[in-house]
DNA sequence: CAGTGGTCTAGACCACCAC
DNA sequence: TGGTGGTCTAGACCACTGC
């Protein structure tokens, strides 16, 4: 390869040159690369050079491989998932899941991986101060790519005979029913992690093992400060922008 | 190298297994790991794969490479960045800024790359509304391990004959400095992202390529809505935890 | 100067896909 | 069946570290 830039190795000049082609459109959203082989004959290195550039627009989401097809590059539009609002809407629809799915016009689904009684992981039951809990597990699509898996755990013992354990559960979602309750959440917090997806998590996210996961755990207190239920979101990174917005709790002074 | 389980290529099997030994403490925080060559003659595998294995902890930040020396293991304890409590500590200390470190008995240390008046980078031109602006640039600091990278923009007719163009700006930090002028902040937004550093960065962070960073763009707010301040902070993602946390604001709802 | 990781190559075999 | 990417190897040269 014609080496331009001295202080580089040549797999990081050649991810450097498919970005470029990428971002001005040689190489359009949804069509392929060219073959690996190709490229190592165009640029003159060796294929596993090449493979090296790849996996490093893999890692940022650029380029998305199917094996035995080839290489394709992805359409990158960022979804928003606006923290705060996303709850205020809840009473607009059935839940703040598919807040940001319709917003832009994406077709949305749900598909439910499984809704039952299980023990906790340890961070939930830490959370909770319970064990014996209902699992709420689904998948979220935005045009059958899907866009995050969420887990959202609650006291068995309060929810086992209502609506919680069913798929639908009504309007308002899920926090519309443990108000029925008495319960209702009235503080949220999240904590936010980036890492690197399981096996699982990545099979499930169509996603490559390099390409980092934000990790939201959710977490609604009732009036008493109680915690109520707990979600953990594990959203693909190059997909989302999390906003967060707030006022300065200062209003009394120090 | 003897494969255990089928389904996986070998350099996933023996990032895997270093990972245990990592966690097992066979090979303790701060030590080095063996050389690859050293695990090659172990594992019975190549040195590339080795080398291949060991890219993926980089990744996840589980391991720093010192090349010439060896490969150590990091010590990974997380810092806690709460953002509402961050900025209403601030009449308390210096500013935000260092709130987190202290709070773990780290030594915390900042340095200002630069002060001055530049031409606003787009994005945050576009949320200010001015390319005219002041720029305090810095890299911060735990126990000498850099932490994070804050870039704050200022108007730079507002703030062209304060304090805020000097390194130290007083007690309150730069928001007091700020109301000093007539636009205090008292409402803020966070736009969290992640994707993986650019060179600069990964340099000034001392991490390595393949680890991914948060990107948060924190943007202050004056009592009228106009947007006052804008900081891009750089964060490693394996160091850092965000936690956000707000009440319902439905207290009016429907 | 010996040891470390960084990088590159040519060649190979494999699983998977589309035709 | 031919093309694609996934993986592995042996060997090589390099820059950098620490003694």
């Amino acid at each position: 390869m014609t080496v331009i830039k001295p202080g580089k190795s040549q797999y990081q000049q050649i991810a450097d040159l498919l970005q470029e082609r990428i971002q001005d459109g040689t190489y359009a959203p949804g069509t392929l690369l060219p073959s690996e082989p190709e490229l190592s004959r165009e640029l003159d290195v060796s294929r596993v050079t090449v493979n090296k550039a790849v996996t490093l627009l893999r890692a940022s989401g650029q380029v998305k491989v199917r094996r035995g097809a080839g290489t394709f590059v992805r359409s990158l539009p960022k979804l928003n998932r606006d923290a705060v609002a996303r709850f205020a809407a809840r009473n607009q629809g059935t839940g703040a899941g598919q807040v940001e799915i319709s917003k832009l016009n994406l077709q949305s689904r749900t598909e439910y991986l499984h809704i039952g009684r299980v023990e906790a992981p340890a961070a939930v039951a830490e959370i909770l101060g319970e064990r014996d809990v209902l699992i709420r597990s689904r998948r979220l699509f935005a045009n059958d790519e899907p866009t995050q898996l969420a887990d959202s755990y609650y006291s068995w013992a309060l929810t086992k005979d209502g609506p919680l354990t069913a798929a639908e559960v009504g309007k308002g979602g899920s926090y519309a029913r443990l108000a029925d309750l008495g319960v209702g959440p009235v503080r949220f917090s999240e904590d936010v992690n980036v890492r690197m997806p399981y096996d699982i998590e990545r099979d499930r996210l169509e996603i490559e093992a390099s390409a980092p996961i934000f990790e939201i755990t959710h977490v609604a207190y009732a009036a008493d400060d109680r915690p109520v239920s707990v979600t953990i979101h594990v959203m693909p990174g190059h997909l989302w922008t999390l906003r967060y917005t707030w006022d300065d709790p200062q209003e009394s002074g120090q």
